[in-house]
DNA sequence: CAAATAGTGTCTCTAAGACAATATCAC
DNA sequence: GTGATATTGTCTTAGAGACACTATTTG
């Protein structure tokens, strides 16, 4: 009993209660609506993917896609397979927003989340999730601070809209966390996990970070604007972003074509 | 066997394999070496808490302090209290730096864990650790980029030297990662833990967060430099900085006193 | 030509970095 | 006065935001 070997085989875990743990990931894309005229660009919009759920608790509500740590993985290859499962695409990103242990978010019993964001560029066509009678649907995304200090989260799918109430919460530092006012029908804690994701990703592409991988390999510059325009819920001047992403893209020699006005330049990530 | 209550009381996450949850937490802090001179400003140098291991595996070797997550606490209390059991110090900030989840990352079994940064202020002095005979001690910090494209990290406390060598692992977005490819006999995983860590703290420096947590509520405007400088491994021009900062200080009426020089004003955090 | 988007030039203002100069204490 | 740090001023340059202007395609 004095070696490392004897003392590993006799070291029991199972002495210790442990949690289950999840991935919950908030899969974003950008969907284009039709425009009014020939010539004029398509309005996108930022969308997320809900699941309705088909089992108690929260039985017939939308909650994230997500599901349990597997041994022998680890908890990005977890996030990555749960959304591959709901998508049949595997996204080319994902970045954590950090972890959901409050006791007693989830009814089931102990199990705490960690949460992610991933995005599916408008070139990974999706099959599985958005067919109306699917139980996964891309919802329309809203998130604004209203005149009484909180935040309303409004997620919407045709007529149905889901729509949250949160108040942020000061930490001394680290990530910005949300406390539910009201779900808005939105299952566990899942809004809070919402705005966390929503808030850390309009953070990062500020410094144009994340907004490539809306997009196709090859796009327009104005394309991109329009990216990081509908992410961050903003509107800049386009000679200026012009200027600002120049370092971080680099010409091809092709071109748009066939859109009712002057064709524009494809680009690449540099 | 219709209603929630039902479906939830049956419900049984024995049925699937769950890891023990474990936090891990770099807590730093700022020491300083005695000056030279009366009227010299003395030398500070970062510094991180290490625990020396009792027990298998990796007896005898140092590691961060940490322990398992207990049921009815969140990730992050876990990690104040465990912090607090090395230090008898609460540390006034917390930031998460993500999850370990790596397969055998700890020879014990299937345990991931979430690792923080934490800071401890010059002023909280803590009694249990650094005392010579105890198993928890100070290391100073050094964290470079070498010619080979190689960052080493070195640990120090007396005689004791912990040399690891990590590589960065490019990923798609999201939180920087090493890979450990010599440990330098700093335990499990530790080594990488402490490379996030310190990246993801200095980044938050650039931009003067975390630094005011290293001081006492009041201090002068060079104390506050000395903690970025320290920090981040750089040095600033003091009238560039102190233009920087202005706005997020505001001055108190005192002065510091017998420091052989001109005095400064202290100031707090706005 | 009209509609619509693509793309360039330039003015102003702010902020960052470099550096010079002055201020004030303890001995 | 000397040594050391504290504090302010200002020059130059880079970058952001605003806005005006030109270019090019399709119906």
């Amino acid at each position: 009993m004095n070696s490392e070997f004897d003392y590993l085989n006799n070291y029991n875990l199972n002495d210790y209660e442990r949690p289950s743990v999840t991935a919950d990931i908030v899969v974003f894309t950008i969907r284009s609506e039709e425009p009014e005229s020939f010539r004029k660009e398509p309005k996108n919009n930022l969308s997320l993917l809900l699941i309705k759920r088909g089992q108690y608790p929260y039985k017939d509500q939308w909650a994230l896609p997500g599901g349990f740590l597997a041994p022998g993985e680890t908890i990005e290859q977890c996030a990555l397979r749960e959304i591959e499962e709901e998508t049949s695409v595997i996204p080319t990103s994902l970045m954590s927003v950090g972890m959901f242990s409050e006791p007693g978010r989830d009814p089931r019993g102990w199990i705490i989340s960690n949460a992610f964001v991933s995005i599916i560029s408008s070139s990974q066509k999706t099959q599985r999730a958005g067919d109306d009678a699917a139980d996964a649907q891309w919802f329309d995304v809203s998130f604004e601070l209203n005149e009484n200090g909180m935040y309303m989260l409004t997620l919407q799918h045709n007529d149905i809209c889901l729509r949250a109430v949160l108040r942020e919460e000061k930490s001394r530092f680290g990530m910005t966390s949300f406390i539910i006012e009201d779900n808005g029908f939105i299952a566990f804690d899942h809004a809070a996990i919402i705005a966390r994701a929503l808030t850390a990703m309009r953070n990062r592409a500020k410094d144009f970070e994340m907004i490539f991988d809306f997009l196709p390999e090859k796009f327009t510059l104005t394309e991109l604007q329009n990216v990081q325009e509908t992410v961050m819920n903003i509107s800049v001047l386009s000679a200026n972003f012009r200027r600002k992403i120049s370092g971080l893209v680099k010409e091809t020699d092709e071109y748009t074509e066939g859109a009712g006005h002057r064709p524009a330049k494809l680009y690449q990530r540099k």
